[in-house]
RNA sequence: GCCGUUGUGGCUUAGCGGUAUAGCGGCUGAUUCGUAAUCAGCAGGCCGGGGGUUCAAGUCCCCCCAACGGCUCCA
């Protein structure tokens, strides 16, 4: 059986407290404990937990054991134990809590030791002045083995780790006997190892310079033994790609996750956000809104939502007043629909916004190029519903909605996972259309059912898109709302006259737009690893045509041709040779590429490199006249949304931005 | 946020205690070319930031920042 008990120790110049205010659990004390103070001391801040309880008297030698351990480190004799329920979400009852610190007091009393004890249960202040040395800040995950296994395996430091707020801490285990093994000092003790690689001669090469790209499995196990780590310690490839198309780049100058989008980047950005606004305004009969971006974080009705939101959020100080960053567009859009004149026949009634920018301060550590970001754009879209019914009835054909904006954006069936998340009454009185769902997608797809409810919604379903590192991530999602028509005050006039509540749907058609550029680009990398020619959608594609003349000789007509063609296109006019603007071109994946000299100046027909239709090593050509392209590029990007090109039409012009 | 890896001109990178490498890109000149890199020359660096060790620090140590991977979480 284990016993644990959480504590930080702090080799401090001086700690000092003083008690303010009494809890019910208080001990009760006498004058001479109201405060105290101790210099070079040792600070031992303790929580003892729950499973401390069955054995108190082998937890209180363990500490004792512990504490003198790190006094003799640090060369001190002073203690402050220091009750510190914070430590854990676990903890003992008050009075095993008390004869713990207690006994631990004592014990190190009779040892001869300086020692002071705070107060259980009161609030206190308290100053201290850390010493900063490598040992003087430790926390302890004090792990007692009835059975007196061995020391080793993992500890974990929990809850403390979150205390120690960057401090370099180190988890330590302790046995019954008494042996400390700090995990910092088992990895030193450990012998060096170092890799080679023997070619089939005998000869031994290092690993980094030996030429692996011939034995890519032997490589991989390389990687796998060296790193100690199957993850490959490369960049996602759409992070390179966002990079190298100059879409869009990381800010140093701003907070992590914020991104600088290139001229090419904001091209694409604005097309996908014009075609999911317009879908959902012109097909789907939703009134595109504008609301603020940052809000009062002490509104009574926002301070609940946020209570209910789990996001983390920026937070802006304005005068005095405490503001916070929105992170989706339902303050706005509730705000709105509180104070909106509501009947029946308004509803379902559809409000939508591209939020431009919506803010969520993920953990440092979650942010990944164009995948997870701090500040991103995201459609979000809230319908109010007569009722359960007509919610449930939207619901499925937002569903289907969802599927054909994704499916028109580049990203279809094949390349995301569906996960459809409800509770389990929900379920029981609906599963007919859960199972309609997943028919309607003809594939299996990820259930999670809640036993009661704990967030806003009974419904869900999120498109997971599944990347080159196996990684997923949540596009389109609907959500039925079941909270915040009540938390808002949103009502309308049903058709007996009877002010209801409507129950809302939450839907972002289409996900955050920098993911779906992130999914592009990774379906991108992914056929390429599987040697297909990548190419964006041409509707997309900053450039969809570029021509190239042979020769300064053939500029005019060349000239011609590129002003004859309707969408966008560029043109070479540096003075490179013929081989590099194609090579070029091809970096740039333009799916039209049009050289012109001699042959075309005669004939006027044009030789079209078509990229779409390409093999590697093989590209595609054919001839058609300007009328020809003009065609084919008009039917490819029938109804999606159109911009003129993003940068100079002439390619001397274009500054480089990566 | 925690753990691990990484950080050298705009980009990719060599150097791993002793005067900062090279390629691409940029600029200048020559070349006017038929489908994935024409040739030559020139300019460009507080070696991520701060502190320390040393006669001497991209190079060793500590702290911070950022990116990447893992945990966790989501649009």
């Amino acid at each position: 059986m284990l016993i644990f008990m959480q504590m930080l120790l702090i080799h401090s110049d001086y700690i000092e407290y003083e008690t303010k205010k009494k809890t019910k659990i208080a001990e009760e004390i006498s004058d001479d404990m109201k405060s105290g103070r101790l210099e070079e001391a040792l600070t031992a801040f303790i929580a003892v937990e729950k499973c401390d309880e069955a054995n108190s008297d082998g937890t209180v030698a363990a500490a004792v054991a512990q504490i003198k351990n790190t006094l003799e480190q640090v060369k001190s004799d002073k203690v402050m134990v220091y009750p510190y329920a914070h430590l854990s979400s676990s903890l003992s009852a008050p009075d095993v809590g008390v004869s713990v610190l207690k006994g631990i007091a004592a014990a190190l009393e009779e040892d001869g030791l300086t020692v002071k004890r705070a107060p259980f249960g009161w609030y206190k202040a308290f100053q201290i002045s850390c010493k900063g040395h490598p040992l003087s800040e430790l926390s302890k995950h004090i792990c007692v083995d009835e059975a007196a296994e061995s020391a080793s395996g993992v500890g974990g430091s929990g809850s403390v780790a979150a205390l120690k707020d960057g401090a370099c801490g180190s988890t330590v285990q302790l046995s019954e006997d008494g042996d400390v093994v700090s995990e910092a000092l088992k990895a030193e003790s450990v012998a060096k190892s170092y890799f080679k690689i023997m070619d089939p001669s005998g000869v031994m090469h290092d690993v980094d310079s030996f030429d692996l790209k011939n034995n890519e499995k032997l490589q991989k196990f390389v990687n796998y033994e060296v790193s100690k780590n199957r993850a490959v310690n490369a960049p996602p490839p759409h992070v390179e790609l966002m990079k190298r198309l100059e879409l869009a780049d990381y800010e140093p100058g701003s907070d992590s996750g914020n991104m600088r989008y290139y001229p090419k980047g904001r091209l694409m950005k604005s097309l996908l956000e014009n075609y999911v606004i317009e879908r959902s305004v012109t097909d789907f009969g939703a009134m595109e809104v504008e609301t603020p971006i940052m809000y009062d974080m002490n509104h009574p009705t926002l301070k609940k939502y946020l209570d209910r939101f789990p996001a983390r959020q920026y937070s802006i100080e304005s005068d005095k007043r405490h503001m916070f960053l929105r992170f989706a567009a339902c303050f706005g859009q509730f705000l709105m629909n509180h104070d909106m004149t509501i009947s029946y026949r308004n509803m379902p009634l559809k409000m939508i916004e591209m939020t431009r920018y919506s803010f969520r301060k993920e953990q440092r550590g979650e942010l990944v190029g164009l995948r997870r970001l701090r500040a991103f754009t995201m459609p979000d879209m809230h319908t109010l519903c007569r009722d359960m019914d007509e919610a449930k009835e939207q619901f499925f054909e937002q569903y289907e909605f969802c599927i054909d904006v994704l499916n028109n954006i580049g990203i279809d069936l094949d390349d995301f996972e569906i996960a459809i998340r409800f509770t389990k009454d929900f379920y029981n009185e609906n599963k007919e259309l859960i199972e309609k769902m997943v028919q309607k997608v003809n594939k299996p797809v990820l259930i999670e059912m809640w036993d009661t409810r704990f967030f806003y919604f009974v419904l869900k379903f999120e498109f997971n898109f599944v990347d080159t590192s196996d990684k997923a991530s949540a596009l389109s999602t609907v959500q039925i709302d079941v909270e915040n028509a009540e938390r808002y005050d949103i009502t309308y006039t049903d058709s007996d006259g009877e002010i209801k509540r409507p129950t809302v749907l939450h839907c972002s058609p289409s996900g955050a737009i920098e993911r779906c550029i992130y999914g592009l680009l990774e379906k991108a990398a992914m056929g390429s690893a599987k040697g297909e020619i990548t190419t964006l959608p041409v509707w997309l594609s900053p450039t969809q045509v570029r021509v190239i003349p042979v020769s300064e000789k053939h500029t005019e007509f060349a000239e011609n041709v590129a002003s004859a063609i309707k969408y966008r296109v560029d043109y070479d006019d540096r003075e490179l040779t013929l081989g590099k603007k194609v090579r070029e071109a091809g970096t740039e994946w333009i799916p039209y590429t049009v050289v012109i000299g001699d042959k075309e100046a005669e004939t006027g027909k044009l030789t079209v490199t078509i990229r779409a239709e390409s093999q590697p090593n093989k590209p595609f050509q054919q001839e058609m006249t300007v009328e020809e392209l003009n065609d084919r590029i008009g039917k490819e990007i029938a109804g999606m949304p159109y911009r003129g090109l993003a940068l100079p039409k002439y390619m001397s012009k274009r500054a480089k931005f990566v």
